[in-house]
DNA sequence: CTACACGATTGGAACGTTCCAATTTTAAGA
DNA sequence: TCTTAAAATTGGAACGTTCCAATCGTGTAG
């Protein structure tokens, strides 16, 4: 269970530590034989190199921290498979951890990365207060993934969630729709903006006033309550455009126990195209923020912070797009 | 971007570095004077310990690693969960690395845990060769979860797959069904038990030439192209048993396109209780593994290793709960 | 007023690397 | 064979902590 050291590798090849480590930083100035007989010693020993040392002299880790904020979210899993691509391809690493959606646990989770001295920081979706991640932003190369962040020493990646928006908004009315609904995301990380480019698409196509909002939030139970709230006035939507995939699929719930047909009477469409988008019984129309790109522009942003010593900011905002499927149709005559 | 070190708290606080580290690691032989004026500094330097130097000199991180296999299989999210309580609750932290399901990028993933020094490392699901898994429990304390190991060194935590399949079957013939078939799940973790399971409590209720099984694994296409095989023999079978929830869903998706009824033709059951056992819309019946305890108890174990310097090595199995939603129901007559 | 005990504080060694400057070895040319 | 350059190898300092043994100060008992 005692690792062996860089000092027992040498004693047992016969060379001295410094001649061990050239041949672990794969130098080229070692002689075949003596890098021979020091891979053997490695091999004998199963020596590994102790990272604590290295990051302690060399005043830099090579890796970056990630911290999640929900796992349970399969969104991350794709971001942080592009994060992975881009940092090992830089031959950087990455290691995770994550506060379960609690801002206590969170900074818990940020600390541990940077006493480990990370070299740059990667948060996704913080729900810690943003005083926090401003502070640790001072201290390492930070990137917010999924969140606007107006800080000048915090850089960001975001989809277009106007965009977006508009894009299912303009769906919707190429179809023929135009009592077109929203039940908004309240103050969940986008639901805002999306909010925003409902109403300016709707203006746009000169709906101004068969804008119609109600309240709700992310969850599945927020879609059910402005599904319901949506059906009680005289003349319902055509279409209803929840904040994210779960709110649909609360509203579809609803529209389902109703016996209202879907898309025939009302279409509905999501955002996110989370796994349950693909999986439904008729598939629902949503919309893909390209999380695999996201993660690895985040990476990128922040070796680029690392290489220029920070000064480097940026905030990245990726076009989403639009993915039809059977939740949403032309509208009943 | 410079980190301010002990010795820099020292000066500003006018003390020696001895005394801020004894403040740091909270001691009761230090002044309420000198505390005060070692915290002042450390608040106005933005201080934070060094984990690299404090893990050199103590010869011990206080970290415990955890290489999670497969981050969009929310499975995990639960264990992890359950690990960090643990691992929290013990003043150890934990981090995170993944490896893609690609053996290549495990070994990496967990290279970089053992070169941090992490005192214990957890693997959830690993699909690279054991003999690495196995290398790496000698030089730290190591646990697999979800995946039996046969090896000295090398804790587990399993659920008892066998045991779960079996409930399955037992559920399915109290409905009245006899023709119960099986997608399996390849060589994926803790399909062969589940096949085992299946196979014993099928010859326990007499239907050992009932036992139909087609091979399969843990995707929604491996549930979709074993349904289709099951669809094309002459008699059908009234209950399908998947061996993952994924592959369920891939079955699912077959019979509703082939429109056969679910549960009314063809039952279906699944393994895991996934979110989307929960959400799709008549509800899947599947086995639940505790996953939180899973987490909870690979943390204990791992914690009991390190203690006992490695000597306590164990095998945990816990028990799953079937859990019957919509899915499954009598066979039609 | 002195001696002593005890609490508070301190300097130095050690942890396992990297990197630099210095030294040794080898090879080539005369 | 000698000289010199190039290649290979080496020891030591440094990184930021912890922990130990040693020292310093202060109050109290005699």
């Amino acid at each position: 269970m005692k690792h062996p050291t860089i000092h027992d590798v040498a004693r047992e090849a016969g060379v001295s530590k410094s001649l061990v480590s050239l041949v672990m930083r794969g130098s080229d100035k070692v002689s075949p034989t003596s890098r021979e007989a020091v891979l053997r010693a490695t091999k004998k020993l199963s020596y590994r190199p102790n990272a604590a040392a290295r990051t302690m002299v060399r005043q830099r880790s090579y890796v970056i921290g990630v911290m999640v904020s929900n796992l349970h979210n399969p969104f991350f899993a794709d971001v942080i498979d592009g994060i992975d691509m881009a940092v090992t391809d830089a031959s950087y690493r990455s290691i995770l951890t994550t506060g379960n959606r609690e801002p206590r646990r969170e900074r818990l989770a940020v600390t541990t990365l940077l006493e480990m001295r990370v070299d740059g920081l990667i948060l996704l979706s913080p729900v810690m207060h943003r005083k926090h991640t401003i502070e640790a932003s001072r201290s390492v190369p930070t990137v917010v993934v999924g969140k606007a962040m107006r800080a000048a020493t915090v850089a960001s990646v975001t989809n277009d969630d106007r965009t977006g928006a508009a894009m299912v908004v303009d769906h919707l009315f190429e179809l023929g729709h135009s009592r077109i609904a929203h039940i908004d995301g309240g103050s969940e990380a986008g639901a805002q903006p999306r909010r925003a480019g409902y109403e300016r698409a709707m203006q746009g196509h000169g709906l101004e006033n068969q804008i119609q909002t109600v309240s709700g939030g992310f969850t599945e139970e927020d879609g059910r309550v402005g599904m319901r709230r949506l059906l009680v006035g005289g003349t319902w939507p055509t279409a209803v455009f929840a904040a994210n995939d779960l709110a649909a699929f609360g509203a579809l719930e609803v529209l389902d126990a109703e016996g209202i047909d879907v898309p025939g009477v009302i279409s509905v469409v999501g955002y996110d195209n989370t796994a349950l988008a693909t999986n439904h019984r008729l598939g629902l129309t949503t919309v893909d923020q390209p999380r695999h790109d996201m993660g690895r522009m985040a990476a990128e942003l922040i070796l680029a912070a690392i290489a220029s010593a920070g000064t480097a900011v940026n905030h990245a905002v990726l076009t989403p797009k639009l993915i039809v499927r059977g939740s949403t149709g032309p509208p009943s005559p």
